[in-house]
DNA sequence: AATGAACCCAACCGCAATACC
DNA sequence: TGGTATTGCGGTTGGGTTCAT
């Protein structure tokens, strides 16, 4: 038996709230609290069933929302809280005070989505986009290219679900491993192998295939991606803090050698490594604030102190330049867009929208998340003269 | 200026979990 | 303990707004 929608009653009225509806809501829950929302609105005199009250109020009318565009802190939060709780919007707004997560979910799918797709970056996995890569030409050519009778190679398609269209993860984090070790060693960042994947191509393979030949040797093994490749810290040993600088806005961290280098974080190293060392599974804030990328932080904000959101003294100069921003706009509204929502009600569903047609603020988001995207670890290592 | 496309976000839908009887 | 009501949640939709041509 099927339970009835809760809108089907005749007389329910649907769609978007009017200022007068959004008053008796308000004012009845200010009364008498919102025990039960099933008798709600028949109690406030609403002709809303008591699912779109509830909604309504948590979603708008609430008096602890916070309205207005999302901070950079804000939007840096939730790319990295996603990374690690993926879409579960309740749990990543719980962590965001004064945030739905209705408005979450919309900004992510709106705004951020968007952003990280552009970037080349899986918004699924926060990992470089192995679709771009094209796969398949990759292994194609380089089977081609290689007339082995190792068996295991043979059946590499076998081993990578080619013929079920389904790729063994273990190759796909291996890859994944790969061209974040590849763009170190580079010194490029991931975009910057996303637009030579032709050249990377048969690199790529070749790891791939001088990797399977490794196994192939060492039968009694199961594959280890990491196997063949530098651990991520040994690779981006030997930047020291004192050589962070910035231009334009970016952050650039110089080896010693005087080559710059590009950091990308991968969500799974950050993720695997809370899986091996976090003392409470169940409990994901506190992987979160203590194993932030591998390494014990006693609090968030001493987490992004260091160098994965950049600088901290470059992250206090952004927000006095969002400041500033925002009191330009409130000396001169009418250099701003004013944006209404479909049911304006107050200064509750109106707000500013500070991007100014000049692509500024988008840029300014992009740039600021693709330096999201980079880390480094040296604070915390040793030089090994191995990769100086 | 007109118009179609793209964007944005409040609201809805339906399922799952939980509470209650 | 099982059935029903309620609440919570994530995915999707619809319509207003903005942008591009």
């Amino acid at each position: 038996m099927g339970r009835t929608p809760c809108c089907e009653k005749e007389g329910l009225k649907k769609g978007p709230w009017t200022p007068e509806e959004d008053q008796k809501l308000i004012d009845y829950i200010q009364k008498h609290g919102y025990g039960n929302w099933r008798t709600l609105p028949k109690n406030a005199g609403l002709q809303r069933c008591g699912k779109s009250c509830r909604l309504r109020w948590t979603n708008y009318l609430r008096p602890d929302i916070k309205r207005g565009r999302f901070s950079f802190e804000e939007e840096e939060t939730i790319i990295q809280l996603h990374s690690i709780l993926g879409n579960k919007w309740s749990a990543i707004a719980a962590r965001l005070p004064g945030r739905t997560d209705n408005e979450i979910k919309n900004y992510w799918n709106t705004h951020i989505r968007k952003r990280l797709l552009r970037m080349g970056i899986d918004p699924v996995t926060h990992n470089p986009r192995l679709d771009l890569l094209d796969l398949s030409s990759i292994l194609g050519s380089s089977f081609y290219n290689n007339n082995s009778p190792n068996s295991q190679i043979n059946n590499f398609s076998r081993l990578i679900g080619i013929h079920n269209s389904t790729i063994n993860p273990e190759v796909l984090r291996f890859a994944s491993s790969f061209i974040t070790s590849n763009s170190l060693s580079q010194h490029h960042t991931p975009n910057f192998l996303l637009q030579n994947v032709d050249q990377n191509q048969e690199q790529y393979s070749q790891m791939i295939i001088s990797h399977l030949q490794l196994q192939e040797q060492q039968p009694q093994h199961q594959i280890d991606p990491s196997s063949a490749l530098p651990p991520l810290h040994e690779v981006s040993a030997g930047c020291s803090p004192s050589t962070t600088t910035s231009y334009g806005g970016e952050p650039h961290y110089y080896h010693s050698s005087g080559h710059q280098l590009l950091f990308q974080s991968s969500s799974n190293f950050t993720t695997d490594f809370y899986s091996q060392n976090c003392q409470h599974p169940n409990d994901e804030m506190a992987s979160i604030n203590n194993n932030m990328n591998g390494f014990n932080y006693s609090s968030l904000e001493e987490f992004q102190s260091y160098g994965f959101y950049g600088s901290h003294e470059e992250r206090e100069r952004e927000r006095e330049q969002e400041q500033f921003h925002e009191q330009i706009m409130e000396a001169s509204p009418e250099t701003s867009t004013l944006n209404s929502s479909s049911t304006p009600l107050n200064s509750n569903s109106t707000y500013f929208s500070t991007t100014n047609g000049n692509g500024t603020d988008q840029d300014d988001r992009e740039s600021y998340c693709s330096q999201f995207f980079k880390f480094e670890f040296s604070d915390f290592l040793d030089v090994n003269p191995a990769f100086m």
